[in-house]
This record gives C-alpha cells, sequence and structure tokens, in this order.
DNA sequence: ACAGGATATTGCGTCTACGCAACACTAGTC
DNA sequence: GACTAGTGTTGCGTAGACGCAATATCCTGT
C-alpha cells in the first residue's frame, strides 16, 4: 500500500520528528521516568536556570499552557521549584532543585549514548549537516511567514 | 537567552514538524472543522479507500490507539463509515462517505495554495530535495534502529 | 479439530498540543 | 494617579501520542 502520499513531505518530516520522540520517551520513561519533553526542558534549565515558563515555551517551541502544566508536574516531583519574579510579578522563574540538576545530569549521560547518538550520526559530514539544519530552519519560516 | 540547547538537532526537527502541523491546523480548523491528523487521514483514505485501521497507522507513522479514537470521530462526523472486513474479522475497513470524499477535495485544494504550497517551496532545488528526504529517511532508521 | 502464537482493535490512564477566555501585573500616556 | 494597551500565567475543553492490558480473530503445525 504505497501510495505517493506516504512519500510526501510532510509525512517524512512528521516520521522523522515522531520516531526521535519515541526513541527518546521509550528509553527515559523506562530507566528514569521522565519524558522526552521534561527532558528537553530539564536540559534547558541546566544552562539558562531561572527562565520564565514564557521563555521555556520559545525556547521549546511548545506553548504556554502545555508548558505550564508540565512545569507544575515536574515541580510535584520535585525536579524544579517556581518563584515569582521579584521585577515581573506576572512572571514564574522556574529554577532546577539539586534532585533535578542531579537527574539531568544522569538522563545527558544516558541520552549521550543512546539516541543523542544515532542522531548526531545521521548527517555525513560539516556540510550536510548544515545543509539539513538550514532547511529545516527555512520549513519554519515558510510555515510561519505564510 | 540563545543557548547551544536551542541550536541542537533535535529542537531543530521538532520546530519544523511542528510549525507545519500548527498551520496546517490553524488553516484548516477555521475554514472546515478539521485538524491536520484528520486531514492526513482523509488524504490517505482518497488514495487508498477501504484499508484498514492497522494500515492508516502505518501510512500516517501513528499507533493504533490513536487511529482508533480518531476514526471514530470522523465516523461520527459522518465523512467514513466502519465495516468489518469479510476477510479478516478482527480488522475495520475504513471508507470515505461521499460527505467525506467531497470535503477532502475541498481540502485539499485549500492545503494546495497554503501550506502544501509553501511547504514544498522550501527544497531548493531536486537534488536538495532529495538530500533532504534522504536525511529525513535516515534520521527515522537510526532511531528505530538503535 | 485443536493448541499456541501472532495480529487488529478497544479501553484506560497519563502526558502533550493548543485555542480561548480570564486574571494579574507591567508599562507607557495623558 | 488613572487609563489603556500589552504581556505572563492559569483554567477549561478537545484532540492527538502512546504504554499497557483485554478481547476477538486469524493462522500454523500437529
Amino acid at each position: 500500500m504505497t501510495s505517493k502520499f506516504a512519500e510526501s513531505f510532510g509525512i517524512r518530516l512528521r516520521r522523522a520528528y515522531q520516531s526521535l520522540h519515541r526513541r527518546a520517551n521509550a528509553e527515559l520513561r523506562q530507566r528514569f521516568g521522565v519524558t522526552a519533553d521534561q527532558f528537553v526542558v530539564l536540559s534547558l534549565l541546566a544552562e539558562c536556570d531561572g527562565v520564565s515558563q514564557r521563555e521555556i515555551c520559545s525556547s521549546c517551541y511548545s506553548d504556554p499552557s502545555t508548558i505550564g502544566a508540565l512545569v507544575r508536574r515536574m515541580e510535584g516531583r520535585g525536579w524544579v521549584r517556581r518563584e515569582t519574579d521579584p521585577r515581573d510579578g506576572r512572571a514564574r522563574q522556574v529554577h532546577l532543585t539539586d534532585a533535578g540538576r542531579q537527574l539531568q545530569r544522569e538522563l545527558w549521560t544516558a541520552a549521550d549514548g543512546s539516541f543523542h547518538r544515532d542522531l548526531w550520526a545521521v548527517p555525513r559530514n560539516a556540510e550536510e549537516e548544515r545543509a539539513l539544519f538550514d532547511a529545516l530552519d527555512r520549513v519554519v519560516e515558510a510555515m510561519e511567514g505564510g
């Protein structure tokens, strides 16, 4: 049942993203009880501790409701804490707890040995990597520009 | 707040896919009350009417529970009907209704004039398109092979 | 005919995606 | 100092993603 449809651009993009997402979820859920998206937020916080939820949204390309629910779950598990920004009473600064920082380090190591390694092995050389990333970025422009 | 993280492969893949998905949803939801994923299934059925839910799963790179719920919603709206496969009592053949076929044609026209057009304009030439699709396919292999 | 294993679907629970409206707070203007 | 526009977060509802277990059916070897 091979169709023109199944070979199209959109489906290819979907397959590529979803396969990564599934692999990451399978890997991290079993071993650490963490979802792929929570892993992404933990990784971001390891670099930019104390950012607002809004900033997490832009960085992770997610939306406010989703991130709000996600960080509240993570707070419930003791990986992050949220404090009102002293300079902006609307915003919540999200900080890693010690447990969260520790977990993030373990996750990073695990990811590096499995799906991160496999993913980064896809581009065959620096030139191809550059072209691929450029094309992916142009997809975003094309979709948002319309 | 630009981080190494925000420039990584995984996030780029996510941004590219999600931007397409959002654009398609925004476009189709407003004008037709259809989601991007329903559009994908309608498009598939227009080519391969009567396929089983399992086949829809493989083609759309989705999973059985998701597709089951999705086609039941679509059945409720009168776009498809499901019949037990006379050759395999476990399987449900999914068929477009006349309303579904009509809707699919309208959706296809609308998509062609907006996000489909913009998406296919991303590859600058046939060579780049081939390389891009190849790389996306290799991501799937890399993620599933692990 | 039958047992055992594979396959298609469904049900349930948790998490993510996102539009929309409400709310709190900020910032700029008068 | 009040008014207004803009922004960060939350709540709610619907849809999609997926693991897991249950159910129904098929198929193969005996």
